[in-house]
DNA sequence: GTCTATAGGTGGATAGAC
DNA sequence: GTCTATCCACCTATAGAC
């Protein structure tokens, strides 16, 4: 289809095709997938609907590229803070903070905005809200795992368990805090769950 | 239709406004406010859309009402369990289960829903939404409260936090168990949860 | 690649007969 | 209380000109 066949492929994401899918990501992440239309984006970029039909035939195409491209964004994330010098407590404080910046930006998880509407989603999209999950807790796991190793880390039971109980509450704080305007419950949650897992000085 | 006019004053609920709130609060709790439409009541229930407006003006009265009789049936059941005699700790057990039922029943908490599109919601939805969280970390505070000063909770840091830590783990892992179709999931965290707030024989 | 124009469907909501 | 009939706004999506 010679998509951007002419932008140097240093300077990226700068065509229309990157800019209608922040702008959805954007209202998927605030208002949801049933909460948006092409009409929304289109009056808010200056194109018209049969542009953004241009560049995805389809809603439910642009969903799924939505979340292809916010699970590989978070990988790199992740990657970034795994591979850091830096104890496995310090990675999940890193890794609550990249939830606490979406919530500052009085967002919603996209994939936890999508988890909500599940059951009316295309299965195509269903599939990568579960692989985001995935992602999430396979990293995870694999920091639980080094830091209790290390004795960074202090938690009961499997390391894959408490990677999920990390990503429920993390995704849950963030739909609450939502509902009251404020980021400050968020942390107050993540920070009393990361505190159980610190190591305790009289232990 | 004459539909049930008869009914004695004893056996409640069984009109038709009621047979719309169980409907609609079903759709909501599964496909979300923005997920369902008077179309997908009236065809379930074999009326017309006409006799849902009958019964409720407008969809956001029909969901300021959802709200409402799910908070106050929420509410009865928090002072069931906190009247019975039984510790803090089997308290907050009887609390996972009444989340429990829910994702059994492959639905989300219809707050927890509602809270994913609060941007989207009127106002009087937007208001019965906080009440019902505040209703449950009220409740939750004065177990913890309870519970911490009789020994049978251990946690560190105010009752309130818990409380509201406690309401955003269970919100996500209710979110993300609906996306695997697996409840498991959901207990899994709860149990978790609960193990960190239970007192150690060792201590 | 973006436009105008429009198709075909569904959304919430109302008027008026019964 | 429930129906038929209808309104109009909005939805996703397409055809074809430029």
């Amino acid at each position: 289809m010679l998509r951007m066949s002419r932008v140097p492929s240093i300077a990226p994401q700068t065509g229309t095709a990157a800019q209608i899918l922040d702008v959805a990501e954007r209202l998927v992440q605030t208002r949801g997938y049933n909460g948006f239309s092409y009409a929304d984006i289109a009056s808010e970029l200056g194109v018209t609907k049969a542009t953004l039909h241009y560049h995805f035939r389809t809603k439910a195409e642009l969903g799924g590229r939505l979340m292809v491209r916010y699970t590989e964004s978070f990988g790199s994330a992740l990657a970034s803070i795994g591979a850091a010098e830096s104890s496995a407590l310090e990675k999940l404080q890193s890794y609550v903070q990249l939830y606490g910046e979406v919530i500052r930006d009085e967002r919603m998880c996209l994939c936890g905005m999508l988890a909500a509407e599940y059951a009316t989603l295309p299965p195509s999209i269903q599939v990568e809200i579960r692989r985001f999950f995935d992602v999430n807790e396979q990293w995870l796991t694999t920091v639980a795992e080094q830091g209790r190793e290390a004795n960074t880390l202090r938690f009961d039971g499997a390391p894959a368990e408490m990677a999920r109980l990390l990503v429920s509450t993390l995704e849950g704080a963030m739909l609450i805090a939502r509902s009251y305007d404020d980021p400050a419950r968020f942390d107050a949650s993540a920070r009393r769950l990361l505190d159980e897992m610190t190591p305790r000085a009289d232990a």
